[in-house]
Order: structure tokens, then C-alpha cells, then sequence
DNA sequence: TTTTTTATTAATCATTTGTTTAATTCATCT
DNA sequence: AGATGAATTAAACAAATGATTAATAAAAAA
């Protein structure tokens, strides 16, 4: 029984866009090729313009999902009305982490890709500003009472981010420093959930 | 009067490999084609191939003469014996940030292209051992004097280059979230280089 | 069932792209 | 000046690549 997540598409265009998927974000759109798409998602090479008019447009669809959820993701987590600060990046990290580890190509891909065009990334970012967050209300709200050093708030975004999202930018250097085993890297991302709040909270704790 | 700092080209090779850099840098291997390179370059598209046999040799050459430059000026500051930890993360912290200010693709260039092709990246780190180097050192010794935290070493040198690489690598989301002019953006970096070593500490220090 | 619309296919087209060739110019040496 | 080798050029080639066409099969509507 089919669940209906994404009624809009067909089990073809589901195929077409699964394959194109995974082929762009390991390999960015210029290198991938539309016959590739063709053969790994077992349809013939036509059915790609016949549902998708273009390569250019079916990346464009694919750029703007895959944004979105990934965005979205974050969002959740950095609004929600429930948690203090500190449970917000214990929960962070941990959420952003696992997600990176199950789809690696994602981090890289966003950064690639939005580079080249920023223009979807503004599409997507309409109630999704991570600036006006309840996480940096917190923030400012903890400066306030005297218990947080005042930094800049975009610099408090920026080092989370930073902290969570580059070891898997620079997995492969990592990687070949460490002499590590893929599963090693795992390991060492997931000893980092608990790391980075810590680190963050030291860096902002009076 | 020439300064003969690449003796082992001749001009028309230097004028090649200089558009050649950049155009990679910015676009990537497969999205830069040969007649772009040869344009910017104002050679004839048949001297590529005259002086770099192919496409693909020209990347390679670029890419470990890139590659070799960013690791050495890393290590450089690394190993010095003659300055504190401390001193070290603030001359870290300046140096990179200007050279990534002066050269803002290379951190994603790298990253990007080293996905692909790890192997470059070996033939070039051979004394670049960063995990060897005297920070390192001078970290591990502070732990046993019971000055700083006992952290894996691994995770002490991934956030020092998280933090000062990563905004660099996602300018392109930063400038748009913030509403950032170019020059705006290199101001929030240069702040950061005060910044960056005393949050370094902050995440160390008992 | 017949008709009409939709989905799929193989073949082909028109560019693009990396590379090569063969001719020409330029510089160097005798 | 003339000969030799390197540097440069315009033209062309072959393969790759994004896209289209026209024919066929499958599904839906009548």
C-alpha cells in the first residue's frame, strides 16, 4: 500500500527525481549527466524532459526540496516554545548530526549550489529566519540577566553551525588526517553531540 | 624586470594556469570548460592541450600547487617554536582569515574537489602532519599541567578550523540571512579574529 | 468496444566540448 | 640570410550531451 507523502509526483517522476537527487548532491549539476539519471533511475532518457522540461528545471526542483526540508529541520528545533537554550542546542546538535550522517552529500551540496544561485535560497527562507528564533531571543534574554557574554548574535548562529556542520564538509580530509574508518568518522560526530553544547555554553558563560 | 618566482613556466604556461585557477575555483572541474579558460587567458584553445596535454592534468597541477599553498601557510604557524598556545590560535585565527578574505573560493574549492579525489591530498600532506605538529603539543601539555580540559586532540584542532573556515565556506546563506553588503561580511570576519581565539580558550580552559 | 488521452520508447538532431592536425609565425642558432 | 626548432593559429574531428520527434503501447474515457 502506497502512502500518498507526495501526491503531486507520479511513481515515475518519484524515480526520476530519487536518482536525480542523489546524483546531484554527490556530484553537483554540471557533472552529472542526464543519461546517468536516465539509467540509475531505469526510465527512459525522454521521460526526463517529457516530466521535467529540462535538467536545469529538474535540479531547480530538487535544490528547492531538499532546502527546504533541510532548512525546516532546523528551524523546528530553534522555535520551539518548550525548551531553554541549552536543551535547544543539546537538541541541535543531536538532530543536525544524525541527519548529516544519514544523508553526508547534503551540507556540501547546500553550500555548492547556493553559491551559484542564492536567489532559491531567498524562496525558501520566508518564515525561517533562524535570526529572529526563539533560541536567539533566549540568547539575548540571558545577556540581559547578566548570565551570557554579549556577543553578536549572528556570530552565536555562526559558531553552533560551524561547530556542527564543517567536520562533515571536511569529512574526507578528516578522513585521510586521521586515517579513519568511515565508521571511526561516525563515531567521532556522535561523541560531538554531546561536545558541542558544552563548548557553546562555555563560550557564552559569564 | 620579471622576478623569476616560477621559473619552470614560461609565460603563456603562467597566463593559462592563473585564469585556469581562477575559473576552477569559482566553478569547479566539470562546470569550467576548456574555451573559457582559453578566453580569459587570451591564448589559443590548441595551447592548452600544447602545454597541459589535457583539461584534467591542467586541474591536477592547479589543484596540488592550491592545495600545497593552503596547507603550508597552515602548518607554518602550526609548528612555530618560538610562540605560546595562545599566541598560535591568534596568528592562526588572523592569518587564515585574510588569506580566505583575499581568496574566498579556495576553503569550498578544496573541500569540494578533495570529495572527489582524495588521493591528491596525500601526496601533499606529507610533512603537514597538523596532528603532529607543536600546537598540538602545546595543547597536550596544558592537560597534563592540569590547565586545560582533556578534549581529543582531533576535536581541539577540528574546532579551531571550524570556526574560522565555515563562514567563509556559507558567506553566501550569511550575507543573504543577514542582509549583509560584501564589505559587511569581511568586517563580521575580521571581528572574528579577536574573537576566535578567546572562544578557542573559553572551550579549553578549566 | 471504440475513442481519446497519457506514458513510454528508439532514433535522431543540434550543440557543446575536449582534443588533434596541419599550416604558419616567431625566435634562435649557424 | 638561411636553417632549425619552438610557439601559435585556424580549422576540423569525434565523442558526449541536452533536447526533440515521431511512432508505439498503455490507460482512461466515451
Amino acid at each position: 500500500m502506497n502512502i500518498p507523502s507526495d501526491t503531486k509526483y507520479s511513481d515515475t517522476e518519484i524515480k526520476i527525481k530519487n536518482a536525480a537527487k542523489c546524483l546531484f548532491l554527490k556530484k553537483g549539476f554540471s557533472a552529472t549527466k542526464t543519461r546517468e539519471i536516465a539509467k540509475e533511475s531505469n526510465i527512459n532518457l525522454a521521460l526526463l524532459n517529457y516530466y521535467f522540461t529540462s535538467k536545469r528545471k529538474l535540479f531547480e526542483i530538487i535544490m528547492l526540496e531538499t532546502l527546504h526540508d533541510f532548512l525546516s529541520k532546523m528551524v523546528e528545533v530553534y522555535n520551539d516554545e518548550k525548551t531553554t537554550l541549552e536543551e535547544k542546542l543539546k537538541l541541535t546538535s543531536s538532530k543536525y548530526i544524525d541527519m548529516m550522517i544519514a544523508e553526508p552529500h547534503l551540507p556540501t551540496f547546500v553550500v555548492n549550489e547556493l553559491k551559484n544561485d542564492p536567489s532559491s535560497f531567498l524562496k525558501i527562507l520566508k518564515g525561517k529566519m533562524i535570526m529572529k528564533s526563539k533560541l536567539v531571543a533566549q540568547y539575548n534574554d540571558g545577556v540581559k540577566k547578566g548570565l551570557y557574554k554579549k556577543i553578536e548574535p549572528i556570530h552565536f548562529v555562526t559558531n553552533i553551525l560551524s561547530l556542527i556542520v564543517f567536520p562533515f564538509i571536511s569529512s574526507p580530509i578528516i578522513i585521510k588526517m586521521q586515517k579513519l574508518g568511515k565508521n571511526d568518522f561516525i563515531e567521532m560526530m556522535n561523541k560531538r553531540k554531546k561536545l558541542i553544547p558544552k563548548w557553546i555554553i562555555q563560550m557564552i558563560k559569564k
